[in-house]
DNA sequence: TTGTATGCGTTATCAT
DNA sequence: ATGATAACGCATACAA
């Protein structure tokens, strides 16, 4: 097939794409310099510096990213790790977080840990390994060794999700337990006296841990026994929420309402009350976490607590960038939750 | 502060992380066995696998990615371009192409468009740049150019979300029109004839614009000219979908049903409608597309398109992988959607 | 301001 | 099966 007269011309064959050294020889520098019209151009004359760039231009060069790694020791890349993208409100702040790295030229890498602490400690190994310059993670509940790792590497990192002025690791988040004891609050001070909490798994779920001892706060404060709540954990679905609703409804004497540890699984309940024949509130009363869309679409309207989950995305990348560029220490942000009241809660039927 | 007379201990001062060097050292072999034994195991020997294996584990080596990138040319690394990972439709996409990928070695590498083209173009060039393996893109609709330079940079890329069996690239999805028309036949089946369709700007995006189609080929199936169709385009949102439904039901003579572009701009329609005093169906009828979570909350129930969106992510992955691993030209897959009828779709009022 | 020279940690080719 | 060694392409300390 091959001719083996045949001279390919140089111009052609040239496959490759081009390297510093190829911009460099066109535009009559050194590698040094286009190296340094690219990474500090402040640094070059103003003459040479068009003339390369111009090049750069024409030939189409793009730094080599292994190489460029490999010297500088930094990717511009971040990695987070998130239980599920699935959960609108993660993917909400993901959004937010991808959208500020990338104003200031910086990546997102993602993985996601199904709830799994020992999923996220490999995700975090993982991502690390794959060159991400800092983590944003979500929650404080982690094994210690993989904390420790990440201390040891000196991974700069952020919690996100979860707030904590005294831990020794950045974090940008609220207040899981006050949010929810507000919440929880407006439920007994309408009389509420027989109440049950749908709940993700609390084992390995600060935040989840932490909602519910909000609401066994405010069971105190209503002079209740936090003892007598009546707790259900269940994984965060529709239709976890809506099997678990209907086993509560079950119940005699049956609840008079029903705290959700977040949005979806208060959904959920809402279905199964309505396909119990339930009123909500008339019969029983809902309520969420999280404030998402669909909050603002049930019938009735969801009360809930808003969670500001763009602005902790933007605020989590702000922090991680500041760390990477100017090598601060950012202090931990609390951001501000609000209690939504709206027609799923109601006084109690009796 | 520092004591000039102070000798660290050499086990200390160690702060780098170990190379292969370190380890190839401690096992007493070279540095190409321990690669080897950590890229093609197979072609070691058993016990010197074992013994370079536990020195890894020991020192706790892990291949400098930046190095690996630079010598191996790949980065096991993966990019996806969506509009947003707000809409919940990508963000499950997402999760699975994620979940694929991570079973398989790879990493995922995130960016969005917001729905412009021009962005999109930056952020392929930029995934690649980044290191990008292979890309994973939304739709046909972008610019000549870079789809010449991905194909000039031979980058290899799955269009999802839309399905053409003649296109030169590599798509898994579903016929948007021929998924639209069939849900837009039982609209007209039942004797609708002011129909409205409520779409995202079909510009640039021609999921979209082929799912409009699809409602104009049911219409002149039905015996109806196309060009009576009341069409309004508007980003796709919960408060949009709202807006422009309201203004809709100020037109006289009202459309009896309104087809919207998804589900949350249907969503909003309902909503909307609510607010106004109007009866779902019984007043307007409102159709969604895609079948998201929330389209089993609204009351009532939305009729809408089901797409397997979970099993797109999946295909995406394997494909993309498999072009990457064995070199593949992988056909393009069309997947199924399902009209699903549920409470929001009526007979006409008058 | 610009150029020179070296190191970065792997992978892969080619011997052995 | 294993070892020696040459790329890989860039950033940067140091010189000029």
């Amino acid at each position: 097939m091959a001719d083996p007269e045949f001279q390919p011309d140089p111009a052609v064959v040239k496959r490759s794409a081009p390297t510093v050294e190829d911009v460099a020889r066109a535009a009559g520098v050194s590698t040094a310099t286009v190296s340094r019209c690219l990474n500090m151009p402040a640094k070059v004359g103003e003459a040479t510096r068009t003339r390369v760039l111009k090049v750069v231009a024409e030939l189409g060069y793009s730094p080599n990213f292994g190489a460029r790694a490999l010297a500088a020791k930094r990717t511009r890349t971040i990695g987070a790790i998130v239980p599920t993208m699935e959960n609108a409100i993660f993917a909400r702040g993901l959004q937010a977080f991808q959208e500020e790295l990338g104003l200031h030229g910086y990546t997102l890498l993602v993985a996601s840990s199904s709830y799994s602490p020992e999923r996220e400690a490999d995700q975090i190994r993982t991502l690390v390994a794959r060159g991400a310059d800092a983590l944003l993670l979500i929650g404080f509940d982690r094994a210690p060794a993989i904390t420790e790792w990440l201390e040891a590497r000196a991974v700069p990192h952020v919690i996100a999700w979860a707030y904590d002025a005294d831990a020794k690791a950045l974090s940008v988040g609220f207040d899981n337990r006050e949010a929810m004891r507000a919440l929880a609050s407006e439920v007994f001070a309408r009389g509420h006296r027989r109440v049950a909490v749908l709940t993700a798994p609390i084992a390995q779920n600060d935040r989840a841990r932490e909602r519910l001892a909000g609401v066994r706060a405010a069971a105190a404060e209503a002079g209740l026994d936090p003892d007598t709540l009546r707790v259900v954990e269940t994984p965060y679905s529709f239709d976890n929420g809506a099997a678990q609703m209907d086993l509560l409804m079950g119940d005699t004497p049956r609840p008079t309402a029903v705290i959700c540890g977040n949005d979806i699984l208060a959904a959920g309940a809402i279905a199964a009350a309505r396909a119990k024949g339930l009123r909500v509130p008339g019969d029983v009363s809902v309520t969420g976490f999280d404030d998402i869309e669909i909050a603002r679409v049930l019938d009735p309207l969801l009360t809930t607590v808003h969670v500001p989950h763009r602005d902790m995305g933007r605020a989590c990348a702000r922090d991680l960038i500041d760390i990477l560029e100017n090598g601060t220490h950012p202090a931990s942000t609390e951001l501000r939750t609000e209690v939504m009241l709206r027609g799923s809660l109601g006084p109690p039927a009796d």
